[in-house]
DNA sequence: ACCTGAACACCGTTCAAGT
DNA sequence: ACCTGAACACCGTTCAAGT
């Protein structure tokens, strides 16, 4: 990439995270073009759809995530392990306002730039899943992809101005549908 | 209303009825004016906000449910009631795409067309809560106004593209969150 | 290679002018 | 009272013209 390209790039992404902090997924592309002082056609060649932009802001985020669970596996029990992978799956769907959408759509979508990123989150979440499967504390009719759709649920919930005061009691309702043997995630009620 | 203002008015809801069916929640006010035969500013007149107009379609759905949850309370067990309305609750916020947030917005906005339906729905739903909480069968820790947000959720859900095949199997796992003693509720796995 | 911005086809919302 | 549609300020997307 020429360097004044590279320039636009990264202007653009920095300038994004702002604009869709404020405006939410459907934020105005235009707005973006405009505060990165970027013509419309160049942010279109970087990023010819708007999911590509939202993309490219989340993944580093995911595979982040992705790198701490590989830890927690290690580290925790299996119940604490998957309620710590959960919230922050929960987060990372809440990051921006609309984003449970793109995530649960990236997953399937083999063209998607964060379908690689997806996966591997969704399969460490499968091997937490698993491990407490094993040891008799999550519900045996959930799958990892259960997971990651009720993950998204939840950032729904959350993104709701008038539930987000009860989404933390209703991740707890949800976790406990998970590992029935759970009361409590640390949330305060 | 004047007679021919009682007729737009009609032409409009009927029209909105198709094109949200079609385009969801954001559909095109400009397209259901064209569609309708009337002017921009008589669909303003009506339905002063976009809100108004889904808000119209919806309302007389949402007293259909309720009065149907009145029987329920006499004719069918607590366990079976309360599923059989949250199915119904479900089904209500999929009717049209993307108004699952609607929904959720009208049980607090004492200004929406839909508030007053809203209520009266939540509340013969907490009744039904109330009524399994009782026999022991539904968990405590869950009132009446959860239940309408993890059914906006489901609804939510059921519109992602990617998850709706598995959707009813996720209605199961919230539904036994819910009630917890309850295995199946009859949809197909 | 890459950037620019005008051009096109839409949209929501308002409001002066009509009946 | 009610209806109409032009007018305004936006938007996403494309693409010829420039460097």
């Amino acid at each position: 990439m020429r360097a004044d390209a590279q320039k636009n790039y990264d202007r653009l992404l920095t300038v994004a995270r702002d604009v869709v902090s404020e405006q939410g997924a459907d934020a105005s592309l235009r707005d973006v073009a405009r505060r990165a002082d970027v013509g419309l056609g160049t942010l279109y060649r970087h990023f010819p759809t708007r999911e590509a932009l939202i993309e490219a802001l989340l993944r580093a985020d995911v595979d982040e995530l992705t790198a701490k669970a590989a830890d927690l596996e290690v580290s925790s029990t299996p119940e604490d392990a998957l309620l710590t992978w959960l919230r922050g799956c929960v987060a990372l769907n809440h990051e921006y306002r609309g984003v449970s959408a793109l995530f649960t759509a990236a997953l399937e979508d083999t063209g998607s730039a964060l379908h690689d990123s997806c996966v591997a989150l969704h399969d460490i979440g499968a091997r937490l899943l698993d491990r407490a499967h094993a040891t008799g504390v999550a519900r045996p009719t959930v799958d990892g992809t259960d997971l990651f759709a009720l993950v998204a649920a939840l950032a729904w919930l959350y993104d709701q101005p008038s539930l987000a005061p009860r989404a933390d009691h209703l991740f707890d309702v949800i976790a406990t549908a998970i590992l029935p043997t759970h009361q409590h995630t640390g949330f305060p009620e």
